[in-house]
This record gives structure tokens, sequence and C-alpha cells, in this order.
DNA sequence: ATAATTAATGCAACAATGTTGCGATATATA
DNA sequence: TATATATCGCAACATTGTTGCATTAATTAT
């Protein structure tokens, strides 16, 4: 059976992204993380922290793709990631908007099972 | 003053992706083109037909970049491209819904200039 | 505490995607 | 038909992400 380790690289990359208020991208937190472990290493990392699912994946409104921690509790019964992303055109800060939920009506020829709902123009910060 | 001509690789191109029922990605209309230009140059078209707003990006839920023709009237006075996207994770084609129009409520201290709305799952060939 | 197991890492090499500079070409205009 | 210049092709480069394999280190069993 395949077990998870926690190693120094998966803390620090976790603690990284906890304690950012934005997403990050792997470039992102290469550098915040002062090269602390080889670049794919950060990758396998990242795939890792989504597949546990203490982190999840955004991707940007350019197709960039950031990271950022999970604010939900685990136990959670249904557990979606369909919430907003906002992304500022002027600080490129990606933010998780949990509290607003979008509503939207498809043709019942589709299923759906996921959503991605990503807003930009211009955050508090920078308004 | 910078004029815009009309060359056989953007007519080619542009041709492509009106007569496309779904989003292509600029490596999809390398292949339907037939190698009729350079990459760059399908990168530079592209960019091109964008800015001429014929045809408008999207960036599908994995991140790939797609294109697709924009169906409006062009002398529309609030031309927007906020509309829902649906990307069928069986055959990965990526739709416009035109008609579909999400609606959201978000904190007045955001200043909301673009949206991108992309659901996946299964689309109606699919299901 | 120590040894054994194997998850995780580092490194190198590769692949895919996108960008830039510049001389050559082709399109629109005079 | 000649001219101006938008566009193209090519080469070279940058960025981002992936894979294989030997080495290292985290966990488990002794």
């Amino acid at each position: 059976m395949k077990t998870t380790r926690n190693t120094t690289a998966k803390t620090t990359i976790l603690e990284i992204i906890k304690h950012s208020d934005v997403a990050l991208s792997h470039t992102e937190i290469q550098t915040l993380s002062n090269n602390i472990c080889d670049r794919v290493t950060i990758y396998r990392v990242l795939d890792r922290l989504v597949g546990e699912d203490v982190i999840h994946k955004i991707v940007n409104l350019d197709g960039t793709i950031k990271y950022a921690s999970c604010h939900h509790a685990h136990n959670e019964v249904e557990h979606t990631h369909n919430h907003i992303h906002f992304s500022c055109e002027k600080c490129h800060a990606v933010t998780c908007l949990d509290t607003v939920e979008p509503t939207f009506k498809m043709p019942s020829n589709y299923l759906v099972k996921a959503v991605n709902f990503t807003l930009s123009g211009l955050c508090p910060s920078c308004l």
C-alpha cells in the first residue's frame, strides 16, 4: 500500500500556500521557497497536495495555473471547488471568494461536473 | 497609420475557426491548416484576429488556450464575451453557450470587468 | 536504537508551448 | 507599375511541464 510522507519540501510549500492570501503559481512558490528544493520536486509536491485535497488548482484568466489552500472543513460531505475566483488585472493577485456562489441554468442535455468561474477586474486594494 | 491586411494565412485560419463548432487550440489549427504556414505565423494571426475582435480567446479548464469565432453582431453597443463555455471531459470539445447567462452577486469593493465561466462534464454527444 | 522498506528527491534530458529579431516576401495604395 | 510597409519564415531563445533513474531520507518493523 502506498503511503504519503511528510517531507520538509512538502511542509514548506504547504506553509507558503497556506500563509498566502492569494493563489500562487509554481514559479511564485519556487521564488518564495528560496529554492529550498528542485523545480521538479515542487511540481510533484503540488500534485500530491492536490491529490490529498489539501490545496486546489486554479486556472487563471490568462491560462496560468495557480494553487491555493482549501479553507473548507475536510469532513464535509459534499466537497466541491465550485466557488468564484477573482483575478486582479493590476496586481495579478488571484483570490478565492468562497462565499459567492454563482447560479446558472444549463440545457438538460449537458452533464455538469465541475465549475470554473473566474472574474477579472480590480481588487479592493487596487480600486 | 497601421492598417491590417488580408493574407492567405489569415483567411485560411479564420475559415477554419469559423467552420468549427468547437473552440480550437493553436496546435489543432496548425494540424487542420495542413501546415499552410509557419507555427509562429499562426500565433501572430491569432493575436491579430483577437485584436480585431473577430475571434475570442478561451482558457480551458486544463489551462489550454482555445479560439472561437464571435457570433455576435459587430455593431453591438455593449460587446462582452461574458458567456459560458462548456468543456467536455470525454471528447475535449469546447463549445460556447451564448444563450446561458450566469448570475452572481459580488462584494461592492470589487470592480468586475470580465467574466470567464467554464463548465466541464459531458456534452450531449458524449452523454 | 537500528535496520529495512520504499516514498520522495535531485539531476539530466526531453517535450510542448510561446516569444523575439531580422531579412525576405507579399499586400494594399499611390 | 512602383512604393511603402504589414506580414511571413526562419532561427534562436524562454518558459513551463514531464519522465527515467540513481540517491536520499521518512516511516515501519526488528
